[in-house]
DNA sequence: ACACCCTCCTGGAGGC
DNA sequence: TGCCTCCAGGAGGGTG
């Protein structure tokens, strides 16, 4: 599932490729797609606008376009796939049955969004803030300091878990990051953040910049799905320390892994160093 | 304010 | 082999 590093990674795919070109058609092959405004719209207000940036906030790629800017969430199994043009990777195939949207540029490259649930979202807004307005910080921003982080965490009586999954408390981690992040600051994911002593929540900061940061390394975490912009899959798989390893030794202690669930999601946990 | 549940979707995995 | 049910979980909505 694509989370902060992997969206990270397939944004500065597309800014490679993407950036200056123009949008020569628009086609829409599965109408939900489009969260705003309606499809008409949507395709004729694109055409003609040329892509000025490529970026991202949370797990939104945000493109800056000539008159709007254009936003798309991949939720769980969207892939956003460069094809065509003078992109040397694999031919992606747009009549794929799971290419939901594609956009066409007049260089002859093209961006095929693929998405096999059928879950993740376009919109085209004259202001980002519609869409993005009510994020919380990014996590691996320098002013995001150990000072703020923990007087964010004594003002909310929630669960780490919740916390740390909640958009608008911090913008970027999902299910995978969340879990490696408090196993790394052996913080157990029901603890209450206004519990949390400075120290802890410093640990916190610390652990959850360090598991981004790596991940970014490793070009995002490839379960099953997950692909970058050029249909290459991540490596951080290989890195992970909780995730999907329930009922294997603890990396640091070696007690056997439990998977829970927390806050409506599989949670996965080393039962002695990350004591409740 | 917080916890919990449902919906959106599909394919893969497990049971029988 | 095949059919059925469950499960994955991001986000938004509703309810208690």
């Amino acid at each position: 599932m694509p989370e902060l590093p992997e969206v990270e990674t397939i944004a500065r795919g597309l800014r490679q490729t993407l950036v200056g070109q123009q949008v020569a058609d628009v086609a829409v092959r599965w109408e939900r797609i489009v969260a705003s405004p309606s499809v008409d719209e949507f395709r004729t207000r694109l055409l003609g606008q040329t892509i000025l940036s490529v970026g991202r906030r949370g797990k939104y790629l945000v493109f800056g376009l000539s008159a709007d800017t254009l936003i798309i969430h991949l939720r769980m199994t969207g892939q956003l796939l460069c094809a065509g043009g003078h992109t040397s990777a694999p031919a992606v195939a747009c009549d794929d049955p799971h290419a939901h949207l594609v956009l066409r540029f007049t260089s002859g490259a093209a961006l095929c969004y693929r998405d096999v649930r059928k879950f993740g979202r376009f919109w085209l807004v004259a202001d980002p803030a519609e869409v993005l307005g009510s994020l919380g910080p990014e996590p691996l921003d320098p002013g995001l300091t150990a000072e703020r982080f923990h007087a964010m965490l004594l003002a909310r009586r929630r669960r780490l878990k919740d916390l740390l999954l909640d958009q608008t408390f911090l913008a970027g981690l999902g299910n995978i990051y969340v879990d490696e992040a408090l196993w790394k600051a052996r913080l157990h994911p029901r603890r209450l953040g206004s519990t949390l002593a400075e120290e802890e929540s410093a640990r916190l900061r610390d652990a959850m910049c360090a598991v981004l940061r790596r991940a970014i390394a490793a070009r995002g975490t490839t379960l099953r799905d997950y692909r970058d912009a050029f249909n290459t899959p991540g490596s951080n798989q290989d890195g992970l320390a909780v995730y999907g390893r329930a009922g294997e030794p603890c990396l640091r202690c070696g007690a056997a892994i439990t998977r829970d669930i927390v806050a409506g999601r599989g949670t996965h946990i080393c039962p002695v160093c990350q004591g409740e």
